[in-house]
DNA sequence: TTGTAGGCGTTATCAT
DNA sequence: ATGATAACGCCTACAA
């Protein structure tokens, strides 16, 4: 096929390992003459290295996994595209899964993976602690970190951003904004942002001494879909509140649907928050008040991570929490500004 | 490291032929209780192949690239999702490639997976007719397809949907609306969807005997800034348009953004149109009437294609021609709806 | 500085 | 139905 070692050998009247080591630039092994006629020959020839062979003897492939749900879910691209850069950056390509968040394509994944000899793997998965896949990441001793979804695990690297207080945060500026009665559409429960979000604004309740209501709160599943839906519900049993945060930005564009066809205007009516700051949460009318992750940076980090843990190197911080942040925009008005007589019911 | 076919034969008391048998279950040349026990064995053993090692003898390493320009732009992922999904479904794996549409790293690009002797790419590229990279594949012998854009060459495997048809499409809507005066805000020149939707534009306005008015067409470049600057031209100079066709949704996102700063009314003072259906086309106000190209399936198409040519099969399309269809929003109203004595200048 | 030879884990071609 | 054994392309001691 392709022209080998053996091929540039024979044309140099040198060993395999000669050439060997000009590929490799072994640092003086060879004579400068010597490695100047090598190199002019790969050139010639048209040489490039054989990374499956090369493999097989270093155990090294150059190649990391990155294993998420849903390349084709907004949240996820940016985080792709960082960890993509960054594996480029240092001679590392990716291979992409997607999960749908089933525990049984996570697994099967793993074991592709493994047959590959992927030098490591980034990992956003649905697993709570000790899961099937996470063992098998463990025995296999391949390097991984968890990007995005913690797993509470202690020694486990990880990279995801603080999301308590990012919800914290936003929920914190509805109250500072007067309101008190604050309906809130929930992420699945399967992960540990939606966890933390939930966590995030009960604690923003409670600081301000507002009691929780579950009447105004709705389990979603982080959906569009979803988010039409929990409001519809809202809408029809919710008792006057006059904020709902959402667990995510896909959800409160289902939410604002279900406003707009009911006639409630946001946000004179009603205010509303969403959670990450995908794109579209600019261009939705009203602009949508949310909160941003560093999800670019996250995938660089989550790379960096592991690129190290790979090569070896001595690392300190094991777990990386970033720190969201609250990105106002048109959905949050102040409770004074709202229409005065309005009743949504 | 891991256990080996070496392992599990020795455990076995058997050859590694064997074994090998086995595990590509050669139809028949083990009995078939050697077969049982060796498996038994492979099970307890946890077993499972190095593809590495593998790869280097069969020369097929079950990987595929994918070559795009940006995932994180919202027109990738579904089309990244398809080819994943069928790729996974016939036992491949991806690796994803970001371009940025920079020539330079289409080509760094191409060498490596050259180098990770991927057994196909698909390929998403700026290039034109016979540029480098396609030059390099083509020599390199290894099977790729042309994916969204097309190279113009003959005997290039590719899937794409009809630009001129899907632009034509949504002009003539807007015409059948009894728009006239139809602005267009174009996409950049170095790609051949952007070409073809120009020529489907002109095409529409030609069909209806409107003269091609260059004043009120700008050359844009996909992003979302261009369409807001292009529309604050088109709205600073341009003679009573009443409707504005973009050659992408983004554009249209802009456009839209920079009428409303003005003042100006969707679709009452001006109708609209996009082109993608991208995610955020339904959640706009107004939901954007645009044309939806089939993502997902010419992902999964362009795939499909790919591994046909991997394994050698006889195909008889290379060339695989997706019709776009039109998706009537909010956008576009008939001329007769409009507010009457408007003047947006 | 350079060459020899063994081995990485599998598959594949012969034999047996 | 099985077993030796030679590749596959490269790296790496160990020699020279």
């Amino acid at each position: 096929m392709g022209v080998t070692i053996k091929d540039i050998a024979r044309k140099a009247n040198v060993s395999l390992a000669t050439v060997s080591r000009v590929i490799n630039n072994k640092s003086e092994g060879v004579g400068p003459e010597t490695r100047e006629r090598i190199l002019n020959i790969m050139k010639d020839l048209g040489y490039y290295p054989n990374r499956i062979a090369r493999g097989l003897v270093t155990k090294k492939t150059n190649i990391l996994g990155l294993v998420l749900p849903d390349i084709s879910n907004p949240f996820f691209p940016s985080l792709a595209r960082g960890v993509e850069d960054t594996a480029n950056k240092y001679g590392y390509n990716i291979i992409l899964c997607n999960t749908d968040n089933k525990t049984e394509k996570e697994e099967t994944y793993i074991s592709v993976l493994k047959e590959n000899y992927v030098d490591g793997v980034i990992y956003t998965s649905v697993i709570r602690n000790k899961d099937k896949s996470i063992e098998m990441l463990l025995q296999s001793k391949i390097p991984f970190v968890m990007m995005d979804r913690s797993v509470n695990v202690t020694d486990i690297p990880e990279v995801f951003t603080d999301g308590v207080s990012g919800m914290q945060q936003i929920v914190e500026y509805l109250i500072s904004n007067d309101h008190r009665r604050i309906a809130y559409i929930s992420g699945p429960d399967n992960n540990s942002p939606s966890e933390q979000r939930l966590e995030g604004y009960m604690k923003a309740l409670d600081h301000a001494g507002i009691p929780i209501d579950h009447t105004i709160m709705k389990d979603g599943d982080y959906k569009i879909s979803s988010g039409y839906q929990c409001m519809t519900e809202l809408l029809d049993k919710g008792e006057g509140f006059t904020a709902v945060a959402c667990a995510n930005d896909l959800m409160a564009v289902g939410a604002l649907e279900a406003m707009k066809e009911r006639g409630i205007r946001v946000p004179e009516d009603i205010s509303i928050t969403g959670y990450d700051d995908i794109y579209l949460a600019g261009v939705l009318t009203p602009k949508l008040t949310t909160i941003a992750q560093p999800k670019y940076e996250m995938g660089c980090l989550a790379a960096e991570l592991l690129i190290k843990l790979v090569q070896g190197e001595e690392i300190k911080d094991r777990q990386i929490i970033l720190q969201p942040s609250l990105v106002k925009r048109e959905s949050v008005v102040k409770r004074s500004d709202m229409l005065e007589n309005c009743s949504h019911r």
